[in-house]
DNA sequence: TTCGTTTTTGCAAACGTGTGTAATACGCTG
DNA sequence: CAGCGTATTACACACGTTTGCAAAAACGAA
């Protein structure tokens, strides 16, 4: 199976050079010149034993891979995939490798742990920095810190963590916008389907921007928590829905799915009856009936924003900030905006 | 930043022994044995100054890194992100790496560049093992082939590739099934939302089971080929499908929402004036209205066999073999099937 | 005690590349 | 022609770990 591998040497010694001017002439190193002839030659023998340099060695050298480690968080599921999938085209523009790792909440008792092992052995692999999703759990940033020792720059994405620089969405001031907007199609009775607002993790953080809208309008929040299989837990609790609320602010689309199919099962309307928004505008939300109405999270834009960031760490060119995105509110159909006068609008 | 990493000499020198002895303390070592009392010594200084091997040092000295290279591809949209998950979760269980890549078709005019690119730099990156998701165009073989060029053993996904061993699933037998389940419920004017049955890739393949179905039973296929917006190719194309057809298979469970969408909004009624069978059954294929008939894929299936081949490779347990998995029909209710006598089922 | 065997340890080389320092050659100035 | 600066090349070591070979130590038996 293995073939030997084509090293400098032996371009070296086709040639009749030490390995050190190869090297020169293929790293085009600034400080110590190579004469045009010998580069010539060099580039045309390594051309022709289609010479491939070794990233490893040469990462072992030079205390640089090229290589970034991902570490996504399993517990925004649906979305995972896309924002994975964005990294490798942000990384890709760089012309970065990435090793990826999802935050094992899977079979581990101690998900932290799991974590944190990823986190080692992505450091031990000899990556050049870290993009961590964060969940704004208690003691994240301590946990990081722990693992991560000072030995990688570190960036987070999703939400903050306190002394790393991040790439934060602005949930809460969507869902309250989202929030003011039903208030302003004339709902009261509107209820929040996602985690609790005193918690952490970005639901929570939608949850406070609903919380703050409600109560500033002298409205009472209400909170039905989601659990891990959105869709489905959207189609339970479809039933609670229909008898306490005329308006529903959902944190996942899919939730939103699922309480639609809940709510048909009864003969209830949408937008009719019950108006609805959701969160994350994944690609089916413009194409379910009725259309979904929901807060678009810029997956691909928080993944092109982290990268920048890291880049820019790893050149020196920034230290530590926090970028915040901001979230945007794509009005469809499911809350029925179509009454809606634009000028009621509260921005 | 940067903190000096501990090293095994340092746990040599403190010791007052050589560092071959603390490796072959800390590698468990069979052919030389290293004494008990050492060991503990060595594993007490190692814990107490925190050491992490560089593995980047241990794969260039002994030619394996643990990491193994996964190059999805871009053309499978929706499915790419949970068919990343699986392996993470199917390499996290076996404890490997993952350096993933996808074989980009944005930005480049030539994508198969792109991925011959990506996989040399994996290589590069000493990776032990290359996961490659096939699309099964042509030529396809011949590309891994060049550029992997024997260097490091290869596990093709999703499609065969030849000469190279893999996980293929069923997609033509899948579609057959379903199509017959159509003609068993007593439509004639059946069309296919996907890719032509003479080209390649998994939607082809299922365009062939649908072919062999229809042809067998002396109907006439057509085929209706779907862009890569997948949910919204189904929206466009169901202008079409109302007038021509009276069942309707679709490659994606996504481009079955688009076609739910455009029916609705002419008036056409799911499943009573057309039947819709998709495929994937990705996550909310249960809760839109009406609940999804599809060929499920089973992504993490593919994702374990795959790693499990690959595993095998490695520890030359396996030479060469391509696994089928199979893919099941989950009818729900968007084909109508509640009317169906289960006797009449061709299988 | 002596020899042989086994267990434990150390030395040194190797993996492929980068880089600081020294050496050589060349051309120019005075 | 001596002297000097510069362009080009080579030597040697570093990076952290593994590993074949040899040496040393420990042990047992005669």
């Amino acid at each position: 199976m293995r073939k030997k591998r084509v090293t400098i040497k032996d371009i070296a010694k086709t040639l009749g050079v030490s390995h050190t001017t190869v090297s020169r002439a293929l790293s085009r190193n600034k400080s110590h010149m190579v004469s045009v002839e010998t580069r010539r030659r060099v580039e045309q023998v390594a051309e022709e034993f289609s010479y491939r340099p070794n990233l490893l060695a040469k990462g072992f050298a030079t205390g640089r891979t090229g290589t970034l480690g991902l570490l996504a968080s399993e517990s925004y599921q649906d979305q995972a995939g896309t924002q994975i999938e964005s990294f490798l085209r942000a990384a890709d523009e760089r012309n970065y490798r990435l090793l990826v790792g999802m935050s094992a909440e899977w079979g581990a008792s101690f998900p932290e742990t799991g974590q944190a092992a990823q986190m080692e052995q992505f450091i031990s692999s000899g990556i050049d920095g870290l993009l961590v999703q964060t969940m704004g759990d208690a003691g994240e940033s301590e946990r990081i810190q722990a693992a991560v020792d000072d030995r990688v720059p570190v960036v987070t994405f999703h939400y903050p963590a306190r002394g790393f620089p991040g790439v934060v969405l602005d949930y809460a001031a969507g869902f309250q916008r989202a929030t003011e907007h039903l208030i302003a199609l004339g709902h009261r009775r509107i209820g929040f389907l996602g985690e609790n607002w005193e918690g952490r993790g970005h639901d929570a953080a939608r949850g406070r921007g609903y919380f703050k809208a409600m109560t500033e309008h002298g409205l009472h929040p209400v909170c039905l928590p989601v659990g891990r299989q959105q869709t489905e837990s959207g189609y339970r609790l479809s039933r609670e829905v229909k008898v306490r609320f005329s308006a529903l602010l959902c944190c996942s689309d899919y939730t939103a799915i699922g309480v639609f199919r809940g709510l048909g099962e009864s003969g209830i309307r949408v937008p009719d009856d019950v108006a609805i928004v959701g969160g994350g505008d994944s690609d089916v939300s413009a194409f379910v009936t009725p259309a979904l109405t929901t807060q678009s999270t810029p997956t691909r834009g928080i993944a092109r924003a982290a990268m920048e960031l890291m880049v820019k760490i790893l050149e020196g060119r920034e230290v530590a900030c926090q970028i915040v995105l901001a979230s945007n509110l794509i009005v469809r159909e499911s809350c029925g905006s179509g009454a809606v006068d634009p000028t009621t609008m509260p921005w």
